[in-house]
DNA sequence: ATACGATACGGACCACCGGTCCGCTTCTTT
DNA sequence: AAAGAAGCGGACCGGTGGTCCGTATCGTAT
């Protein structure tokens, strides 16, 4: 066991959920997630600065930990759960439930989802959260006869639901929700059906 | 006439050339297009940060134009070129070319387009300019039959040639620009294939 | 050529943000 | 209860985008 894994203190553990709350609702009440500052959220997590960064390193750390928190039900659902998402499903059922659910994911937390997504800096590829995803799908088209590059194929279907253009489509264009899966679902169909 | 248009000075006009050419130099020589500031801008061209925000309004009004100006060329021969990306051709082999033209532009100026798109406040989608390409590809596609949702479809397109996929294709994964080009032309094509 | 109004210049200046630092408080352990 | 570790918080810092206005330059009318 390399990480002798200490557990926390009491109010280190209060401090964090706090924050995790205060930060979402902060995000999910402004316009850009870059009108939400550092301070704002230590202000509405009553708590200092200096613990924010101490707890989570800096700001996209902070994000990403909030992401992750509120991804793992449905990350769990894909990793052991039943179908259509768990593993025991055949891939041309699996892969569109995976990125229907993630869809229905980005819907419900754009917010997060386009403040990670926007942290500027870095790009979203990267991170080994995006790589994870894309493996799997990869993995997944892969075991589809017929399939033609699965790599660029996965990329491809996950840029499709991209929080920003999630986002864009659901406020701006103000498609409603069931619209939106639909249209997805028949994208990913034909993108599946293709080239058989 | 709502815009008098009155030609600039001399000098502005020398100094709105002498900022592209800095500022496409040092966006070029960046790992990220957040290490280029303004200040730096305005030294290598060697003008005062005042007249940068005069002429530009702000950072996102400057990388804009500066686009812009550089995609100029592709915007002409898709408006008014010859075939295959001219408007005569017909939409089964204009929608490839056209992906292709711009994946081409985006991988050779990927330090521009990423620093556009990753401008970080705004989404890249509501700019007029995302507006225009989406529209014309949707209307070419919706003269394909047998296509479904055009508008969707044009949307997943475009995404999937979203600058800092290519960028992370290209130089994280090392992909050759002729293999990119190929798989995506494969890739178009199966979307443009299904649904037959 | 000259003089004069309009336009553009430039860099000191400002507000603000992410991130650091360190004296002080709170928890845990024995 | 006492001591040491772990955590806290907010003053502080470097740097960035953006503003402001006295000054220099340009276009033009004479």
């Amino acid at each position: 066991m390399p990480e002798p894994e200490r557990k926390p203190r009491k109010d280190a553990a209060r401090n964090r959920a706090a924050v995790f709350a205060a930060a979402d609702s902060l995000f999910a009440g402004c316009r850009s997630p870059g009108e939400v500052t550092m301070a704002d959220i230590a202000a509405a997590a009553g708590v200092g600065k200096g613990t924010l960064f101490r707890a989570f390193g800096d700001r996209t750390g902070l994000i990403r930990a909030l992401y992750e928190a509120r991804l793992e039900p449905i990350r769990n659902a894909v990793e052991e759960g039943p179908p259509p998402l768990g593993p025991a499903t055949p891939p041309l059922q699996r892969v569109p439930a995976l990125l229907d659910a993630v869809l229905c994911f980005k819907l419900d937390n754009r917010h997060l989802a386009q403040a990670l997504e926007g942290t500027g800096t870095d790009s979203p590829y990267r991170s080994e959260h995006y790589e994870r995803w894309h493996t799997l799908l990869r993995d997944l088209l892969q075991g589809i006869p017929g399939q033609g590059d699965s790599d660029f194929t996965a990329h491809a279907l996950l840029a499709a639901i991209r929080a920003d253009l999630v986002t864009y489509l659901a406020d701006e264009k103000e498609t409603p929700r069931e619209e939106l899966r639909d249209r997805l679902a028949r994208f990913t169909a034909g993108v599946l059906g293709s080239a058989r």
